[in-house]
DNA sequence: GTCCTGGAAATATAT
DNA sequence: GAATATATTTCCAGG
């Protein structure tokens, strides 16, 4: 219900679960565990998956008619490379460049093998801790995520929509060590090919990389890190291995389907579900449609990717450390045998006391139950008496570092210092745990950023400790909220990394393109245990940061804005705060209609003595329609130039005769007005944490309704780019805003909603138009949920 | 020696 | 398909 809206956006056809992105699960109350999918056999069963999870991917994964030996269904897309693949290791050879021999058979399985397969040369492997000799350990952990965070070290709770992976039957974690190390060999070798498919994917194999010469000195992709760790130029046994496990998933080291195969038999159903899992988080239906071709193409590692998340899935979510940190020093029986992520996500957590396997002794993590709400679970700032709050917001723009780059710094407060959250409200004297993950900062429901993963900052300039978790393909930072500090946390631990474009667009599953989507949000989150052993879960987000070099540097940015809303008839002086104005910037105020197209735009005047790099003055222009009955939302954003353009900001015209007092919903769910009366509130996404507080979701179910507002709240007030520009993006389609309209009825759509939103009407007041048809970079219809 | 940073070259992608 | 414009990723140098 909270996303009906969806619905009706993609097809009415689907369930909703397969239809939107932010939809983990049917419906869930955050105080409930959801019984749905936890409850399924771990043997797995087709029609549950389908049925109950999400019976599109599940049709996607599950061939009809396919099943394994042990009842599970079968997968077919990612198998066929492996088993060659396989077979070539089997024989003990293990150098990569066999793998562009896999090919050639493609027909072979011989998936038991994989599990004692010998332990080829490791060093021969692209070593995932040794990404570059500038990768902070931090950031090399990142390098392979693709399933190492989805492994052994993943914390055991998940959301609803992961608690299959609690189904203690799929659990390689009920293996003997020893039974489960060797098949993490295997699983490790083969994972630890780069890439199986020479032929498909962009990047290089391993031969071409590593045995024929050293490529250019930037390889586009994936590929040239390896060549670090073979070329000599860093060791391919890294004394240093990765901490923590990597949240994305890489291609590069994706789980082949030799890995599947290899442990088909015993986590079929399980990394079914974790593939399911892993579609229904990601975002969209992914079933061709709407996917770069690029991404298409190395279907078969993704696939295998998702079943590598079983592994770490399966882990007994009750006896699961929440640590996330694994280091070969303190498990030195392992260390041989980290040459790849996968090694590491394929062994089985040992018992021996480990540091990250010890509960923490504040043990906040315990409130971790498997029914907290998934990432991309939109969730209230505040509720009853608890309110979590960002009371210092972090700087609009954060530089940030690749894993080939050191550490760029943690994220820093605009006036000097580091963001500060707060947990306000709770007057317990136990410690709680602060989540914090990179989240996205587009027009679309607030999610974990697919592109950027936050970057745990250590050393003796930070001051907050912090640790390290993965979160269903996303890393998330823990930091106690203590009592003594009022709740409070300085954020001073917190970088943030930025993953390959390349490297990310080929996960099966992921729709979001990374190309000029460098905008992020910090969001934080707070489990807060009630009585009776259900917890609420808070969350708030921050102002949008951006984080690419260039785009810091150059593209406008506003930050504020003095005013949110004026009288249709304009002539106000309206000041904007941000970043790289110029007198020749230019300010376009511009009203969209349902689906996306502009129906009036103007430039509007700029005061340019008045211009500061900071600063502008722009005058309101006077709205089209001067006889308006209620308000209408337009945006408008600052141009420096081609494709040079600022995020739209909202601003609300109001009828000639209104009194500027509208009934607006939840005030207390936003920050007083900064600037306008009530119609302000909740109208600017960038002077406020808008976005971060759209989706009021209490633990009391009944709330749904406003989710849909939302969600309807931002379409109708962003652009949606053209289908044909941004397949990933269109899933929120004027259609979906048409659906909800209606059935929220809130009194915040009448200023959503453009009036009289036809496109059909083009009365231009006085001041010269901008044709709808104006040339609008493409590109930036491409990028307009950002 | 490592971490941070700013800058920019090299490379990739889009127009 | 070439040329050009933009965006991304890697590398370098200095504090």
């Amino acid at each position: 219900e909270h996303y009906s809206y969806a619905s009706s956006g993609i097809s009415s056809g689907l369930p909703l679960s397969t239809a939107h992105p932010a939809l983990p699960a049917p419906c869930h109350d955050l105080q409930t565990s959801n019984p749905v999918i936890s409850v399924l056999p771990s043997t797995g069963h087709p029609s549950g998956y389908g049925g109950t999870v999400d019976s599109g991917p599940a049709g996607y994964f599950l061939p009809s008619g396919g099943t394994r030996p042990n009842g599970a269904p079968a997968l077919e897309s990612p198998r066929i490379e492996i088993t060659s693949y396989l077979g070539l290791h089997h024989g003990s050879n293990p150098f990569f460049h066999d793998v562009e021999v896999e090919d050639t058979v493609p027909g072979a399985r011989r998936a038991p093998s994989t599990a004692t397969l010998p332990l080829p040369g490791l060093e021969a492997y692209r070593d995932p801790t040794c990404l570059s000799p500038a990768s902070s350990l931090s950031s090399r952990s990142c390098n392979s995520e693709a399933s190492s965070y989805e492994s052994n070290y993943s914390y055991p709770y998940a959301s609803p929509q992961t608690s299959p992976w609690q189904s203690p039957c799929v659990s390689p974690k009920t293996t003997d060590p020893e039974d489960g190390f060797p098949r993490g060999l295997g699983a490790c070798n083969l994972l630890a090919s780069p890439r199986h498919s020479p032929s498909t994917s962009p990047r290089a194999s391993v031969t071409e990389e590593s045995w024929l010469g050293p490529r250019g000195s930037r390889p586009s992709s994936p590929c040239n890190k390896r060549k670090y760790g073979l070329n000599g130029r860093q060791p391919s046994c890294s004394p240093h291995p990765s901490p923590t496990p990597s949240p994305q998933g890489s291609p590069r080291v994706s789980v082949t389907d030799d890995t599947w195969l290899g442990n088909s038999t015993q986590y079929t159903s399980s990394a079914i579900v974790a593939a399911i899992n892993a579609l229904s988080t990601d975002s969209s239906l992914d079933l061709g449609d709407g996917v770069p071709v690029k991404a298409r193409k190395t279907t078969l590692e993704h696939t295998a990717a998702m079943a590598l998340k079983v592994e770490p899935a399966s882990e007994d979510p009750g006896t699961t450390p929440p640590a996330a940190t694994f280091s070969p020093e303190e498990f030195p029986a392992f260390q041989h045998i980290r040459k790849g992520a996968f090694c590491d996500q394929y062994l089985s957590v040992p018992q021996a006391p480990c540091p990250w396997v010890k509960p923490k002794p504040l043990s906040p993590a315990s409130y971790m139950s498997p029914s907290l709400p998934a990432l991309d679970w939109q969730l209230p700032p505040h509720s009853g008496p608890y309110e979590l709050r960002i009371e210092v917001q972090p700087k609009s723009h954060h530089r940030a570092h690749y894993e080939t780059e050191g550490s760029r710094g943690a994220v820093k407060a605009s006036a000097g210092g580091h963001p500060i959250v707060q947990l306000h409200g709770y007057l317990e004297n136990e410690p709680l745990t602060l989540q914090l993950f990179i989240g996205t900062a587009d027009d679309r429901l607030l999610r974990p950023h697919a592109f950027y993963q936050v970057h745990r900052i250590t050393g003796k300039t930070v001051s907050t400790t912090s640790h390290e978790a993965i979160l269903s393909n996303t890393k998330v930072l823990e930091i106690l909220l203590l009592p003594e500090n009022n709740m409070r946390a300085i954020i001073d631990c917190a970088g943030i990394l930025k993953l390959r474009n390349s490297d990310i667009e080929l996960r099966k599953g992921e729709t979001d393109i990374g190309r000029k989507n460098t905008r992020v949000r910090l969001v934080f989150r707070v489990h807060i245990p009630q009585p009776g052993g259900r917890t609420l879960s808070l969350q708030v987000a921050s102002n949008p940061i951006e984080c690419s070099q260039r785009s810091a540097q150059e593209l406008p940015l506003v930050e504020k804005q003095s005013t949110d809303s004026y009288l249709v008839v304009g002539g106000k002086k309206m000041v904007l705060s941000g970043h790289n104005f110029l007198q020749d910037s230019k300010v376009i105020f511009v009203e969209k209609a349902p689906d996306g197209h502009h129906v009036w735009e103007m430039e509007a005047k700029t005061d340019r003595e008045m211009c500061k790099p900071n600063s502008l003055v722009v005058e309101i222009p006077p709205f089209r329609n001067q006889r308006i009955t209620s308000p209408v939302q337009v945006n408008f954003y600052v141009c420096n130039g081609k494709r040079k353009r600022s995020q739209y900001q909202h601003f609300t015209y109001l009828p000639a005769n209104a009194v500027p007092i509208i009934k607006t919903e939840p005030t207390d769910d936003y920050e007083p007005a900064q600037t306008c009366g009530p119609m302000t509130q909740g109208l600017s996404p960038l002077s406020k944490p808008y976005y971060s507080q759209q989706l009021l979701l209490p633990p009391d179910p009944g709330a749904c309704l406003v989710a849909g507002f939302t969600s309807c709240q931002q379409r109708s007030t962003v652009m949606s780019p053209p289908p044909s520009t941004s397949p990933k993006l269109h899933d929120l389609s004027s259609a979906t805003y048409t659906k909800c309209s209606p059935s929220t009825g809130h009194s915040h759509l009448g200023l959503q909603q453009p009036a009289g939103g036809a496109p059909t009407t083009q009365e231009v007041p006085r001041s010269r138009a901008v044709p709808s048809s104006a040339p609008h970079p493409s590109s930036h219809a491409t990028l307009q949920p950002q």
